[in-house]
DNA sequence: ACCTGAACACCGTTCAAGT
DNA sequence: ACCTGAACACCGTTCAAGT
C-alpha cells in the first residue's frame, strides 16, 4: 500500500506548508518525488485534482476517530469544539483558507463533518427544515473568520495606516473616531473567535425556540 | 485627466469580468491597452497593486453617493442594505470574492463603508467596545456567503453527487437521511440570505440588549 | 516622461517515445 | 504499467536601451 499517489500528496502538503499555496506546482513537487513532472499525470488527474486531495487529506482529520466522544458532550460543546478545529486547521494551513471557500464538501470525510453538525443541530431543536440554513450560516462564518484571520483581512481596521499621503482625514470617519478607543485589534483572535461562537450559538438557540 | 493608470484598471476590470480573475494577466492587460507589458510598470508598480487597485474601485461604488438616505432608514435597515449591496457586487463580479478575503480595509472608500457599519451599530445600541467586533462577525458573514455562493461552495451538499463509483453509502450519515427532504439547494439563495441576514441582525439586537 | 526588446526564471499540460 | 524529453503556450518582473 502507500504508493505514489500518496507520496505525491505529502510531497504537496508539505511544501503547501513551507512556502504556501503558489509553491506547490506540478514542477516543485515532481521534482521533490524525484521524478520528472510528466509522471505526476498517472497518478493525479492534475494540478486541480492534487489541490482537491490535499483539503480532502485536512478535512479527514478533523473529526476525532472515536465516535463515543460524541454522545458525551451537548450539542452545543460539540459545534463548538468542531469550529475551534477547523480554526485551528486553518491557522496550522493558511494555504487552504481559500480553498474551502471553492469547493462544495462531497467527499466521504467532508459529508461526515456536515453530518455531524446536522445531527448537534436537531439535537439543538432547530426544525429539520431549517437545518440546512443553519449548517451553512455556521460553516460560513466559521471558515470566514479563519479565512479572515490568516489572510490579514483583520488586521489594520484602523483608518491610520502606513499608507501613501499620510493618514486618512480623521473627520471624515466620525464613528471611527468615537470608537478610537476600542479599535486596536486584540493580539490573539481566539477569545474574539470565543465570543463570536457563544453569540452564533445563541442564534441557533433561538432559532429552535421558534419552531 | 483620466490618465493611463484609470485605463489600465478599467481594461483589467473588463477582462476580469469577461475571463475571470486567471484572466488578468499583465501580459493580457498591456496587449487591450495596445502597450507591452513593461510599460504598465510606470502606472500601477505590480500586479499586486493593481488587483488592489480592482477591488478598491468595486469598494467605491458600494455606497450610495448621497448621504442623506442613510438618516432616513433604520439601523437594521441601512445594514441589509450595505449586505444586499455586497452580494450583488460580488455576484456580478465573482472574481472579487477571494481578493476580499485578502486584504484589510484601508482606502479611504473601505473605511468609509466600516465606518457606515459602525455608526449604524451604535445607533443599534452595540456597547462602543463590542462594536469593531460586530463589524467583523457581520462582514465575514456577508462576505463569506457571497463567496460561497459565487465559488460552489454551497452547491450540492447531498450526499449523492455524480461522482466517483457511485453514490455514497447512506447509512453512514443518519442525519443526512433525515432530513433528505430538505437538503436540495434553492435554485435562487436570495431567500436563504434574506433569513440569515435577519438572524444575524436579531443577533446584534441581543449584543445590544446585553449593554 | 514614457515606452520597447530581450532576457530570466518560472508555469500546466500534450504528445510521442522509451522500457 | 510507469516514466522521460521535447515542446507549446503561457506567466511576472528586471534591466538596459531608446525617444
Amino acid at each position: 500500500m502507500g504508493g505514489r499517489r500518496e507520496e505525491i500528496l505529502e510531497v504537496a502538503l508539505a511544501i503547501a506548508d513551507e512556502r504556501g499555496l503558489d509553491g506547490v506546482s506540478m514542477r516543485a513537487v515532481a521534482e521533490r518525488v524525484g521524478v520528472t513532472p510528466m509522471a505526476l499525470y498517472r497518478h493525479v488527474g492534475g494540478k486541480a485534482e492534487l489541490l482537491d486531495a490535499m483539503v480532502g487529506h485536512l478535512l479527514a482529520a478533523l473529526l476525532p476517530p472515536d465516535r463515543d466522544r460524541q454522545e458525551t458532550q451537548r450539542w452545543d460543546e460539540r459545534l463548538a469544539a468542531l469550529a475551534r478545529a477547523v480554526r485551528t486547521m486553518v491557522r496550522r494551513h493558511p494555504w487552504a483558507a481559500p480553498l474551502l471557500f471553492s469547493r462544495p464538501a462531497v467527499t466521504p470525510d467532508a459529508v461526515r463533518t456536515v453530518d455531524v453538525i446536522y445531527d448537534a443541530l436537531i439535537e439543538a431543536g432547530v426544525p429539520d427544515r431549517e437545518v440546512p440554513r443553519l449548517e451553512r450560516l455556521l460553516s460560513t462564518f466559521v471558515i470566514g473568520f479563519a479565512a479572515s484571520e490568516v489572510s490579514g483581512r483583520f488586521t489594520s481596521g484602523d483608518p491610520d495606516p502606513r499608507g501613501h499621503r499620510g493618514s486618512l482625514p480623521e473627520g471624515d470617519f466620525p464613528a471611527h473616531a468615537r470608537l478610537k478607543p476600542w479599535l486596536r485589534l486584540p493580539d490573539d483572535l481566539a477569545t474574539e473567535f470565543e465570543a463570536d461562537l457563544d453569540d452564533v450559538l445563541r442564534l441557533i438557540e433561538a432559532a429552535a425556540g421558534r419552531r
